[in-house]
DNA sequence: CTCACCACAGAGAGCGCTCTCTTCCTCTTC
DNA sequence: GAAGAGGAAGAGAGCGCTCTCTGTGGTGAG
């Protein structure tokens, strides 16, 4: 304990400090606290003390440098932005619950990992080169990536780059790489059928951008349904997954099929702005029109009536989204792999 | 070029690798690309065309070694989850507009700069401890934080541990950090004076949870401006800035003060709830009830009738609290800082 | 013509850690 | 009792970068 001088004043102590503390190698040290075997109990206790003593706590850049891990991945929200382009801030993207969902998903499985993630948005060339050179320089270990519109480049870039990456819905194009998603066209045929067996005769649409699979799949899923049901033709406005666009949908449906009396809506926060925008004509629902959303997000419970909707596991979705993307980067061979959640129809009061 | 082999294959290139290329050292190439002075402009050019012959691209961990800088700082989120213990998953918080617009602000800032937040939660002790850990580390560089209740420890922690931190909102207890915030009192006193102005007669108010500052404030501010226009007692309703509070504050308002012509709900989110609930009671609005929110969030325009509110600068006050962080991280010893906004009235059809 | 001075480039010492390689020592085993 | 096996600790070489220090050639002043 001759030499026991407080680590160097200023700076905090380093393996370096801590063995000397415990008269131990560095080595050693470091053994202890990545959990290696082959330490004498009596040691390990004699360093642990020394940690505590010290204060130690390691340096990541050092550990980085040389495991090549950062313990950190990207959370990439791309092709946000575009469609309100005048907007100075990006993340007007988190005002959807959608993302929220994916955001909680995705922490609650890093997490307990110790993995923490890094929240990028890409809707230019060049904000998409920024991540690329980001993951790069191994800031990040590889990344999630939530696409809001279907000619997303990012996905390939990423492929091309060999960066270990997973996507939150099937790529447009088929492309080498993970991703999980939902089956839309199922979602939207339980729509369909809870419509049908509640007796609508008159039933139609709102969709989503068409532009986007999702907004495809679930058109496409109802649609058939509805044809195997006997109904051919089934009125459709497109929307783009907001409120405002699901008002505007609603109002001219209204106007086109003034007897409409059932609507399967995309997605919830459409469906809200639905249920307004009925409320506001004197429709009652589900009396007068039934109206079934889809996502089960936070909307829907703000919806008066209580929305019945397509239950979307986004959670589970985006905590398989991240367990697939640490796979990629422990195995990096790994093959690209798809996990598809099943939806179910969660029955509230609009139909 | 007799020894130009590719650098070495599978790993990606390093300085020394560009040197080489480039016929000059490794010093010489660090400082173009950190753009320091003091290099001929031929040999400049030289060492560019070798960089992008390479590919080369600095890693980040060894930079991050010596310079004792990540480019990387925490946003985190305090205190969230606890309303709603059973969650599996944090970041419910998300659906919240409020730190939706938060992030965007702190990401329109930092992203120009080349800094990047990284997500973090912290509801518990053991949460708490690992976001000190994590900085600690040097994993980032500093922290801006969003509390959610009045008696969350994490600031003082982060006084206490002396890492850079700013604040969203002024701590309740004094404290030597750095924050921003609006005058919340005056917006409150904003609102109270349109509705004196209307002509509302018999006023309430919905307010935030009173364990946060926010809340206690909106509300004294509030009063107090309503005490100078000769009204001593305003009804108040608690709730907790939730939609389903919200509700249910309307709903017992309406239960006990049955004649009331004017509300002024402390953010829009509850708002909207109110508007749905008064709407559910056949009454009009503004005609038989005025109402007033605050934040102007994007939940004031998706109510109907669109929502007369209190502007809350939330994207520049996030950004500033960035701003103000960078400033800390650059310059330890800087004085805390507090900066804070004015709120405004933007007047639209509830009130 | 000499010398101080400046502008520029290179050499090399780390930053703090992990991990392989080596050494040492204690057990078995015949 | 000697030899081999195997477990436990230390030594030391980097990981890729920044930055200080040193060296060198060219310029202007004395």
């Amino acid at each position: 304990m001759s030499e026991g001088l407080p680590p160097s004043p200023g700076s905090s102590p380093t393996l370096e400090d801590v063995a000397r503390a415990a008269g131990v190698s560095r080595a050693t040290v470091s053994r202890v606290i990545n959990g290696i075997r082959n330490v004498d109990p009596a040691i390990q206790e004699t360093v642990r003390r020394a940690i505590a003593a010290t204060g130690y706590v390691p340096n990541q850049a050092a550990r980085s440098l040389v495991t090549r891990r950062t313990g950190a991945i990207a959370l990439v929200v791309s092709g946000a932005g575009d469609e309100s382009g005048e907007d100075p801030f990006p993340g007007q993207v988190f005002a959807d619950p959608f993302f929220g969902r994916v955001a909680g998903g995705v922490v609650g499985f890093l997490r307990p990992r110790g993995v923490h993630p890094i929240l990028m948005f890409a809707e230019t060339d060049e904000t998409r080169a920024q991540v690329l050179t980001y993951l790069r320089q191994g800031n990040a270990d590889g990344a999630v990536l939530v696409s809001t519109n279907a000619d997303d480049p990012l996905p390939r870039l990423l492929v091309d780059a060999g960066l270990p990456a997973v996507l939150f819905a099937r790529p447009p194009e088929p492309l080498p790489i993970s991703y999980v998603d939902v089956q839309h066209r199922a979602g939207a045929k339980l729509a369909a059928d809870h419509l049908v067996a509640r007796g609508c005769r008159r039933i139609a649409t709102i969709s989503g951008p068409l532009a986007v699979l999702a907004g495809q799949d679930r058109l496409a899923g109802f649609r058939d349904a509805m044809a195997m049901h006997g109904h051919p033709y089934i009125p459709c406005v497109e929307g783009r997954f907001t409120y405002p666009s699901g008002e505007a949908a609603m109002e001219r449906l209204l106007a086109e099929h003034p007897d409409v009396d059932g609507v399967f809506v995309a997605n919830d926060v459409m469906a809200q702005a639905a249920l307004m925008v009925l409320r506001h004509h004197g429709r009652r629902v589900p009396e007068d029109v039934a109206v079934v959303g889809f996502d089960d997000s936070s909307a829907a419970l703000a919806c008066r009536p209580p929305l019945t909707t397509i239950r979307h596991p986004v959670e589970d979705m985006a905590a398989e989204m991240a367990r697939l993307l640490l796979a990629h980067i422990e195995e990096p061979d790994r093959q690209p792999t798809s996990v598809i959640f099943e939806p179910s129809l969660v029955v509230r009061e609009s139909a």
